[in-house]
DNA sequence: CCTTTCTTGTCACTAAGTGACATCCTGTCT
DNA sequence: AGACAGGATGTCACTTAGTGACAAGAAAGG
């Protein structure tokens, strides 16, 4: 645990997330290499070049060090919604913000996208991960409650607005660990590179799991 | 910790159950009256009279024992769901069956139930918790699944049937979410008493996430 | 250059969980 | 009834997750 390069003075927010991602990084490495117990607290530390103590002080248990890359499976998605304008229907603001993606402007990295998958994937068998990812899912749906509690107009908390979100968020989530399985299982890229099908098939899941309260453009 | 009555030799998987929901009350009891971080495995144990290794044998953390209170939140409904019949509409099953329950004929205790409401507001602050509702209403998903499946003929891990099972569990906690907040809340329980009505609501909520899906009788 | 503030490292410590082994309970076979 | 087998529990030693406290270093601002 030598004394590497620090931390800033006034971390801002940015960099704090930016350093998270990191740890999280490796634990996600470490985690799918050789399981979630096999793992301890000191190798991730030393595989991110931390003491131990500093781990602990990003995140607040083992498991939720793999919550920033299982976030990155859908965190694309959820830029997309937030961005979503009300003139434009689901389907071809999904369609536009996919299609406009390339490997330069993306927002994550197409590898923490596979480390995302894997850590699904890995879900399947290990509790601990179960559960950050339901966390993330759940964080997910949080946001989305925002997206369309003022799409609709209406407050947050309003019970429908909260149904529609959780039920939006529950279907994006099955999608994802759909396609998420697909790509690892070795089904073909490209099967999911049309962007315009990719959007169609999003949009249709919230449409419907909505009961066509979201998807339409609004005035 | 001294030895107090004993399990069953050839513990039953009935027995196995109760033991564990004997252990949650108070583990949940324990959790709403000093908090989570403040509950050691050592307290827990002395409550329920047993060593604190065997509490450990029985979960695999100390979150973990608020999950069986907390699915008492749930196993109401789906135990009703699971004895849906093919030829009857989801609001005329649910309010027959949440119309003839009686204090005696419960599956659940009405303690109990208040504990799961508790529990679930704890996990508004408490992350430990969330993550066993999350796991909890993981559970009742992956049940769902299985009803949905053979009432629509397609097994459980068709696309649909995992999307509709998820819409449908996800806005069924919603509901429990709201109608637990407005009970600890001080609502009065005779607004939930009217079983046609809740029937209802519930039957439209899980009508709408699914598109429609799930609902009718199916031939 | 100096101060203020924020983060990290070190170290001691608490508590969550596990392994191993002896013990005790209970159902079953004779 | 008495012996036996299987399983669950208690005890104890031990590993590891996670925290508190304090000193040291690094940036930002004057």
């Amino acid at each position: 645990m030598e004394p590497r390069k620090r931390g800033a003075g006034g971390m801002s927010e940015q960099r704090r997330l930016r350093l998270r991602l990191e740890i999280s990084r490796e634990a996600a490495r470490l985690f799918w290499e050789q399981g979630v117990a096999a793992t301890s607290g000191d190798q991730i530390a030393e595989a991110v070049g931390l003491s131990t103590r500093t781990i602990w002080r990003h995140f607040r248990s083992k498991e939720a060090c793999a919550e920033p890359v299982v976030m990155q499976g859908v965190v694309t998605l959820m830029r997309a919604l937030r961005g979503w304008p009300r003139e434009v229907s689901l389907e071809d603001h999904l369609a536009a913000e996919l299609g406009g993606l390339t490997r330069e402007n993306a927002p994550v990295d197409f590898a923490d996208e596979m480390l995302a998958m894997k850590m699904i994937r890995l879900a399947d068998t290990e509790p601990a991960l179960r559960t950050a990812w339901l966390m993330a899912c759940d964080q997910t749906e949080g946001q989305l409650r925002v997206v369309i509690g003022e799409r609709l107009g209406r407050p947050d908390d309003d019970l429908e607005v909260r149904m529609a979100a959780a039920a939006a968020a529950a279907v994006v989530r099955v999608l994802d660990e759909h396609i998420g399985a697909a790509i690892l299982g070795g089904a073909d890229l490209a099967e999911f590179a049309d962007a315009r099908a990719v959007a169609d098939r999003l949009a249709r899941a919230i449409r419907t799991a909505t009961g066509g309260l979201v998807g339409d453009p609004v005035a």
